[in-house]
DNA sequence: GTCTATAAATTGATAGAC
DNA sequence: GTCTATCAATTTATAGAC
């Protein structure tokens, strides 16, 4: 189906992804939409009722394509803990180094819709469970301290996706807003943030 | 010089906060402003001149009163690294649960207006160049693994703030949407916080 | 300083031709 | 399906009286 050209709906799609992810729901424009889609408002509304109908499905469809197959990929290739942590960290991360705004992207959608999102986290088939299970096992076999499990999981979705969302001003204020010298830092965030919690979560 | 009654100066500023944190800068009314202000629009932009300058002025204004002098008296009356941490995301954490919805609220406008943000954290005063010191000499006294200081800096400003920021869906998706489970998983993060950091950057 | 009234500019959404 | 033209509503900002 997909030509060597994208489809209009595609086109809009990305360029409603695009422009959301930089103003937010409130600040974006259709107007500004359809121009980065090279067509025009009208359009907008012809293939996608509301500005509200947009956003949902650039989000849903954000979510299902680029997000949940790696999150699932990773957690369910893999047993071991801490290699688990180790995989989870790097993919997790090169994903968003790829896709750098989506965080805000997802953080805004989750604070002024904060069931919508819920629920599509949910439904997704996440194995929340499985992994909780995996680090209470591993917690019995003494191989984590005692700790509760969803410490460890807030702490590596923290100190994955934070970094992103607050590029602009972490650029600025820690590295004088040099831009190779923030990237340099996100790229060695890829194995330090795995053994920053590694070394925290091991027995003494 | 304050009398029993706020001015309306003041009054604006604290109804300006209120609306901005809760709708973000796109979102906010400058009607909802003035009637929570109890005064009328024009005279918003009589004392402010735009919304541009409100905002400047009530960001600004917020972190000046409510950030800095914490951790500056954080600061200058501890010595010792871990306790210095300890303190710091002790408080770090109470105003965040006291305000927990301003790191939204400053998310938003870090990526919609990136240079502005940091212009005013840079105007801020933050001791920023005194805590990489003071992370800095720790390490080269052996009380610190070697590690570049803005890690331990960043880690420990993504796990005090993510969580208020995805607060709706990890509540949903770890804790069964239970506020007051989640309420304590925070609180109990006061103390779990320091302690994560600090076991991670002790040397073996 | 504070108000009412209104201008001026945006902007989401629709009608209707092709 | 795609366009031009326009509406209707919202919202920032200003003018001018008191």
């Amino acid at each position: 189906m997909p030509d060597n050209i994208l489809n209009t709906e595609e086109k809009i799609l990305e360029a409603a992804a695009q422009e959301f992810i930089m103003k937010g729901k409130a600040g974006a424009r259709m107007q500004e939409i359809a121009d980065n889609a090279g067509i025009n408002k009208a359009l907008l509304h012809y293939y996608y009722r509301s500005k509200d109908l947009l956003f949902e499905a650039v989000f849903s469809t954000a979510i299902r394509r680029l997000l949940l197959p790696r999150i699932l990929q990773v957690i369910e290739s893999e047993t071991d803990v801490f290699e688990l942590i180790r995989k989870f960290t790097a993919i997790y991360l090169d994903v968003l180094n790829n896709n750098p705004n989506i965080p805000f992207f997802i953080i805004e959608e989750i604070n002024k819709n904060p069931h919508r999102m819920a629920n599509i986290f949910l439904k997704s088939g996440l194995p929340v469970q499985k992994v909780i299970s995996l680090i209470e096992e591993a917690i019995e076999q003494g191989k984590i301290r005692p700790i509760e499990p969803r410490q460890i999981m807030v702490n590596l979705v923290s100190l994955s996706v934070f970094p992103f969302l607050g590029r602009n001003l972490m650029q600025s204020v820690l590295f004088s807003g040099e831009r190779k010298a923030y990237d340099a830092f996100l790229d060695s965030r890829k194995t330090e943030v795995a053994e920053f919690i590694i070394r925290s979560i091991k027995p003494h």
